[in-house]
DNA sequence: GTCATATAGAACTAAAATAGTCCTACTTTG
DNA sequence: CAAAGTAGGACTATTTTAGTTCTATATGAC
């Protein structure tokens, strides 16, 4: 129902990845082979996170990328942002006429207020616990104080949640 | 950052309509002016949401459309899943030897966490209160305890979010 | 009974976003 | 200076999403 890209998918995997091996440099190569990711598309992807501060690189002959940061100070949100953008403001700015009769207007402030929840729950979730490697001491995630156990329906385009 | 899609948008718009007029049967030419959507599309969405039981409908002259059940009993997860389905479980199910790697499933099973997070979010929110309409008395939704004020980044595709 | 006004459902078309590839330039080290 | 890397942009193909149209069915008024 609410969906996550499949290259964000992709990019999760890698900073996973990354994670599992922390100070080693990893070439866009080595990634692709251990995620059975297509190299280009790593590439592609690594780039992009470099941009956006997830990942270090380095050039030249042994060359690679690195995690910017310790996997615990890569929140869930961080991902999302970096790889979807802050998207944000659209139309509704510049053509007020269009989209801001009385009830649209609080759909739209409804939205947002939903937004701020969902970002708030990803922001409690970190790389180390997106690659499974979560610090079994720490205090549980907000994540796992009991849910009613919908059926979960995230879905990355394609690929994954067997359910 | 996640999105939720224009069709989906337009539907919580057609359903905040028929809430503030509760009891009024109105027709899908009727909420398409008063939305100001075009009414093929007006008409479309309706058949979805009365094929999900959001809304009712009448047939023949002077038919028309009615909210299911009471706009506080109509959640946003409802409105999501009636929209875009449960969508669910994808090629991870039967190709297990293409996304069941160590890493890769750890990575699964914690966006089925996050999902979970997501949808009990989701399912605090009510048309009322998407509509604008929400009962000043009761219990301010969980939404409102004081968030990290970050920036909001849901975007209904194209068309909203002025920020 | 039949005509006007509605919804029901499916098929089809068009547009846009996503995913994926490729090519050229720049950097570093042996 | 050659080999092994990353950087970045342009391009193509695919898939989703959005939107329209057409046919069938139901209801009530005359």
């Amino acid at each position: 129902m609410l969906r996550i890209s499949k290259l964000t998918d992709y990019a999760t995997l890698i900073l996973a990845q990354l994670a599992g091996q922390p100070g080693r440099r990893a070439t866009a190569a080595q990634l692709a082979s251990e995620t059975g990711l297509a190299c280009p598309t790593v590439s592609k992807l690594l780039k992009q996170l470099h941009r956006q501060g997830l990942v270090q690189s380095t050039r030249g002959l042994h060359g690679g990328y690195l995690l910017g940061r310790p996997a615990a100070e890569i929140s869930a949100v961080n991902i999302l942002d970096a790889m979807e953008g802050p998207v944000a403001l659209t139309e509704c700015a510049s053509h007020e006429s269009h989209c801001c009769i009385e009830p649209t207007c609080a759909v739209g402030r409804a939205w947002r207020r939903v937004n701020l929840a969902i970002r708030r729950s990803l922001q409690d979730i970190t790389l180390l616990e997106l690659a499974g490697l979560g610090a079994g001491g720490a205090a549980p995630s907000a994540l796992d104080r009991g849910f009613p156990v919908a059926v979960s329906t995230i879905t990355v385009r394609g690929r994954r949640e067997p359910l």
